[in-house]
DNA sequence: ACAAAAGTGTTGACAATACACCCATGT
DNA sequence: ACATGGGTGTATTGTCAACACTTTTGT
């Protein structure tokens, strides 16, 4: 007999840095501290109900990109028993969310990656682990547009895998090789109120994209 | 409060085909069904650990490549009540194992993927999602290594492959492919007894792969 | 001689990379 | 005028895919 939890990675992406949101603890010894937002799995549930209605909990959404990472379960992983949690990790469309703070929680955050402080548990470990999936995921298939509003600019696109991967791109041959995947669709609308030469704005068009995977083929950066 | 178990899909490659490791029940109103290999976590153990310890207990060996894939949790896949299972994911040597009946188990027997029967609770599931991660990884990482003897030619290898993905491929393109990678190691050494020109044997070189992993590189066929 | 696989070579199409350059817009 | 990003073009080099061909070995 264990007990078992779940724990939520949610990335967001904001004017050029990743992000994640973290949860303040509400009770407990561990009052104030700061940690991946999570719960328990009720008995008529299944797992990944669970981690929806936690997260619709959280973030008032609920259709998030939501993906199981694994169980994490080292014996002395929770001070006061065994324990296992069962990762996930969520992509949000930040600009959608209006997150109220979870009835365990008092406070809920967004940090940037370079400034998360030490967490509760394993936390940090969780993290890592899908900071690292993420940079994986980002390369097989176009789940960062998950990240991004509807409507985006070919650069606004760029620096998001630059910044998730950690590396600089070159312009020209970024867009032309997303375009090349025939993944986005054109719209017939500008950016507006920017300081330079305004971009036209794509959308991403899951259609064609299951098309693709049907037949398989990859997303290289 | 949940019960937990673990549940192994044990991969093999045997005369050109893709097999998995099944045992028949030896208890309950179950007895005589076919399964994933599995047992309990222990009170003071890790979850790899416990994983680890079932499949020494299988199969007598105790450095068998093997992954986390992750946890299956439908309320009802269990029918005496709820019980959440992770699913592990190993790749074996064949012809290194002595394959020996576990304790709740009267057999062990090895299935073709084409063969493999109904069987008990949710483990069709898990195998199957287990296959999908098998195709997936083996283009990622040059884990099916681990499905080869220590030597073996560049044709074995590419059947393979060729098994695993379900494809067809062009020998003179796979060998270039593969060689420009520089992860094998050409040996002084040649088969013997076969009915046709005997061709070079190769080892992998897992150093090799350590340093391009760093670097990042994509193993995509 | 034949079968079966080993192993080499060639070619054309396509893609990746690096970099130069002009365009539009707000400050 | 200048900064910032939008957007196009090009030349080089590398890789992929198809397939034709020669070599070696056992039956």
């Amino acid at each position: 007999m264990n007990s078992i939890t779940i724990d939520c990675v949610i990335f967001g992406f904001d004017k050029g840095s990743l992000e994640v949101l973290l949860v303040q603890h509400g009770e407990g010894i561990r009052k104030g501290e700061w940690g991946l937002p999570g719960g328990w799995i009720r008995e008529r549930e299944s797992i990944d109900n669970a981690a929806h209605r936690l997260l619709a909990d959280l973030t008032g959404l609920d259709s998030i990109y939501l993906e199981q990472l694994k169980a994490f379960g080292e014996p002395d992983r929770f001070p006061l028993g065994r324990v296992i949690t069962i990762g996930y990790f969520a992509l949000i469309k930040k600009e959608d969310y209006d997150v109220r703070a979870g009835f365990t929680a008092s406070d809920a955050k967004w940090y940037k990656i370079a400034d998360i402080p030490k967490l509760i548990y394993d936390h940090n470990d969780i993290l890592d682990y899908s900071l690292e999936h993420l940079r994986n995921r980002v390369r097989q298939a176009p789940v960062g547009f998950n990240l991004l509003p509807e409507k985006f600019t070919l650069f606004e696109l760029m620096k998001l895998y630059e910044e998730i991967l950690g590396i600089e791109m070159d312009k020209s041959n970024f867009r032309r090789k997303i375009l090349r995947m025939k993944l986005l669709v054109e719209l017939d609308e500008k950016q507006k109120d920017v300081s330079h030469r305004a971009a036209k704005l794509y959308e991403f068009d899951q259609k064609i994209y299951e098309k693709l995977t049907k037949k398989g083929f990859n997303f290289e950066f």
